[in-house]
RNA sequence: GCUGGGUUCGUAUAACGGUUAGUACUCAAGAUUCUCAAUCUUGCAAUAGGAGUUCGAUUCUCCUACCCAGUACCA
C-alpha cells in the first residue's frame, strides 16, 4: 500500500506537470531477489491505472521515449551494472571516496565490540583511519588487494564539519552536520553492483529525473545524496526532493510493512501476494475493492484538496494534487473508511457494470445466466414473467440486472450481492428460527396466506413494485390486520428471513407462481 | 544512545495570528419504512504539557513528553 501510494503521488505529480512517469526497477540487492516481484509491482500499478510513460510497462516490456542524446534504457539496475563502476571509481579518483577492504566479519566484530561498551560503531571520519582501506593502506597494498581480492567496496568519504543545507518540497529547509553521517558503501566488488545511494543518484542524473518523491525513510539519506550530487558536479540538474510521511499501522506503532500480511484484519497488499514459503497475503483487488476506490482512498492518506470533496477520479486527482497539501505526519490506515470508499464507488457504477461483475459470482454458485431468453427457453428453461427459472436456476441477464438495481445501495462489495440477494436465486431451504417464532404464528400465517392468494390471484393491477406495494398495503389495511406482522410473515415465507428487501420488491421479482410455490412450501414446514 | 522528522475529536483531516476549532469515517439517538439496509436530522468527541513572543497563539520560538524513521556490502 505504501509503495503504491508513493507511486501514485509520483504519477499524479508527473501528469499534472506534463511530465513523464518512469518506472525503474531498483534491484541492486542480489541477496533479496524475489522471483515474480517485478511482475507483481507492474501488475499492481497497472490495476490502479498507474501506467508508466517510460520504463518497464504492464507487460514487462520496455517502453522507451528518451531523447537520443540521453538513452534512458535499460530500466532495471541489474541490467545497468556496467555503468556504475566507472562512477564509483571517478569518485575515488577525485578524493570523494575510497576503497575499503574490511570484511563483513571484521565489521561485525567492530560492531559487537562497540556494543559491549554501549556504543554504536560507525564507519566515519572518527573511525575510518583505524580500518583497512585505501586511506590507511599503502598504494601498493591497495593495488594488490584490488586485484587479488573480491570482497572490497567503495565507500563515500563523508567530509567533516560541514553543514548540509537541504530543501524538501514537503518539509521545507533541513540542515544536517556531516559529522553525524557515516561513510556509506556505494559499490560492492563482490557482485559488482552499486548500493541504492550510488545507483539512485547516477540513474536519476542519467534519466533526467526532475523530482524525487519517496518515503520518509529516505530523509536521513538525503544529506548523503546531496553530497553525491555535489561530488559529481551535478548540482545544477539535481532533482528536487519530497519526502512523504509513512503509512502507519492502525495502532500507530510502526510503519505498515509487508510482513504484517493481513494480521491486521485488512490487506496491506494491492493484489494478493504469495511469498516464497507459500504464505498468502490478501489483496485489495481480491477482497473486492474497485481500483478507483483504492486509488482514491490511498490518495487521501496524507493528502487532501483543502475543501470537503472526497471522491476523486484519477483525472481529478491529477488536476487537484499538490505537494504543498501533503500532510507531514504519518497516517494511520482506517479500514472503515476504505470500505466506505468502496461503497461510494459501487453505488456510482451503472447497473450494467455491476451486473457484469455479479454474473461470474452467480455462475460460480451454480446459476446459469443467459443473454438470450428465447434460446434458453428452447433449451428447456421455463422462465416466469420476470425472466427467472427458479427450479433450474436459469436466469436472464435482465433479471440479474433488475436484482442489482434493487440491492446495490445495500452493498459495500459486489460479493455482498450474494448474501443480500441469495433468495432471489435459490429457494430458501430453511427459515430463521427466531423470525419464525416471532412471525410464523397461526394467525399471521393465515393472514399472509390470504394476502398471497389475493396478490397472486384477484389482484389484476400492473405487476410491478409500486402497484404491488400499494395493493398489498391497502388489502391488509382494509382487513385491519397488523401490517408489520403480516408483512414480516410474508418475507419470512418467501425469503427465509424476517428482514431484508421490501416485500413488494421480492414478490415483483419472484412472480406469481414462485410466490405461491414458496408460500406452500413454507406452510408445509409448519 | 545518537541524528532527523512528527504531534488538532477514536481515525483521516480543515482552519492569512482573530472561527461557537469545520468536514468525513466510526459510534449513539431520532425521523422514515412492513423488517433490515439506505436516506435525512441531531448528538458524542480534539489543538500532548509547560514557558515565551503578541492586544490576541491550533498557527511563531524554546523546553519537556510521546510517536516515527534512520543508524546494513537492504531498499
Amino acid at each position: 500500500m505504501g509503495g503504491v501510494r508513493t507511486a501514485l503521488y509520483n504519477y499524479l505529480y508527473a501528469k499534472q506537470h506534463g511530465g513523464d512517469f518512469i518506472i525503474r526497477i531498483e534491484d541492486t540487492d542480489s541477496h533479496r531477489f524475489v522471483p515474480g516481484a517485478e511482475e507483481y509491482i507492474i501488475e499492481a500499478l497497472n490495476w490502479c491505472g498507474i501506467i508508466p510513460d517510460e520504463g518497464v510497462d504492464s507487460n514487462g516490456k520496455v517502453v522507451e521515449t528518451p531523447s537520443e542524446r540521453h538513452p534512458h534504457a535499460p530500466y532495471r539496475q541489474s541490467q545497468r551494472k556496467g555503468i556504475y563502476r566507472e562512477y564509483a571509481e571517478l569518485l575515488v579518483r577525485e578524493g570523494y571516496a575510497y576503497y575499503a577492504f574490511d570484511s563483513s566479519a571484521e565489521l561485525e566484530a567492530r560492531r559487537t565490540a562497540a556494543e559491549a561498551v554501549k556504543e554504536t560503531f560507525i564507519y566515519n571520519q572518527a573511525t575510518r583511519m583505524t580500518m583497512r582501506n585505501s586511506l590507511t593502506l599503502s598504494q601498493e597494498e591497495t593495488t594488490r588487494l584490488l586485484e587479488t581480492t573480491t570482497d572490497w567496496t567503495v565507500r563515500f568519504k563523508m567530509p567533516e564539519h560541514q553543514v548540509v543545507a537541504m530543501d524538501d518540497l514537503i518539509r521545507g529547509h533541513i540542515e544536517v552536520n556531516t559529522d553525524t553521517l557515516d561513510d556509506k558503501v556505494l559499490w560492492k566488488r563482490a557482485d559488482e553492483l552499486p548500493t541504492y545511494h550510488l545507483a539512485n543518484i547516477v540513474d536519476d542524473h542519467l534519466m533526467e529525473i526532475t523530482e524525487v518523491i519517496r518515503g520518509e525513510e529516505w530523509l536521513p539519506s538525503l544529506p548523503l545524496h546531496y553530497m553525491l550530487y555535489k561530488a559529481f558536479g551535478w548540482e545544477d540538474t539535481m532533482p528536487r526532493f519530497a519526502h512523504l510521511s509513512l503509512l502507519l499501522k492502525p495502532d500507530g506503532k510502526g510503519k505498515l510493512s509487508k510482513r504484517d500480511g493481513d494480521k491486521l484484519g485488512f490487506p496491506v497488499f494491492p493484489l494478493r501476494w504469495t511469498s516464497k514459503d507459500g504464505e498468502v497475503s490478501r489483496g485489495y483487488r481480491e477482497d473486492g475493492y474497485f481500483p478507483e476506490a483504492f486509488v482514491n482512498l490511498l490518495a487521501f492518506l496524507g493528502w487532501n484538496p483543502g475543501d470537503d470533496r472526497e471522491i476523486f477520479s484519477m483525472d481529478e486527482l491529477v488536476e487537484a494534487f499538490s505537494l504543498e497539501r501533503i500532510v507531514k505526519s504519518g497516517a494511520r490506515f482506517n479500514p472503515d473508511k476504505a470500505k466506505w470508499y468502496n461503497k461510494e464507488y459501487l453505488r456510482r457504477k451503472s447497473d450494467d457494470q455491476l451486473t457484469d461483475l455479479f454474473i461470474p459470482l452467480l455462475e460460480a454458485d451454480g446459476m446459469q445466466i443467459v443473454d438470450c431468453p428465447v434460446c434458453a427457453i428452447t433449451a428447456g428453461a421455463e422462465f416466469n414473467e420476470t425472466g427467472a427459472d427458479f427450479a433450474n436456476h436459469i436466469y436472464t441477464r435482465d433479471y440479474v440486472r433488475s436484482i442489482v438495481s434493487l440491492i446495490k445501495e445495500r452493498a459495500t462489495f459486489v460479493a455482498d450481492f450474494r448474501d443480500i440477494a441469495s433468495y432471489l436465486f435459490v429457494r430458501p431451504e430453511n427459515y430463521v428460527e427466531k423470525d419464525r417464532n416471532k412471525f410464523g404464528t397461526p394467525e399471521n400465517v393465515a393472514y399472509a396466506q390470504e394476502a398471497v392468494q389475493y396478490i397472486t390471484g384477484a389482484f389484476d393491477g400492473p405487476f410491478d413494485k409500486e402497484h404491488l406495494e400499494t395493493a398489498l398495503e391497502e388489502y391488509i389495511r382494509s382487513r385491519e390486520w397488523p401490517m408489520g406482522k403480516v408483512m414480516n410473515c410474508l418475507r419470512l415465507a418467501l425469503s427465509g428471513s424476517g428482514s431484508g428487501l421490501g416485500i413488494a420488491d421480492i414478490i415483483w421479482r419472484l412472480g406469481r407462481k414462485e410466490v405461491r410455490a414458496r408460500f406452500d412450501e413454507f406452510m408445509k414446514t409448519l
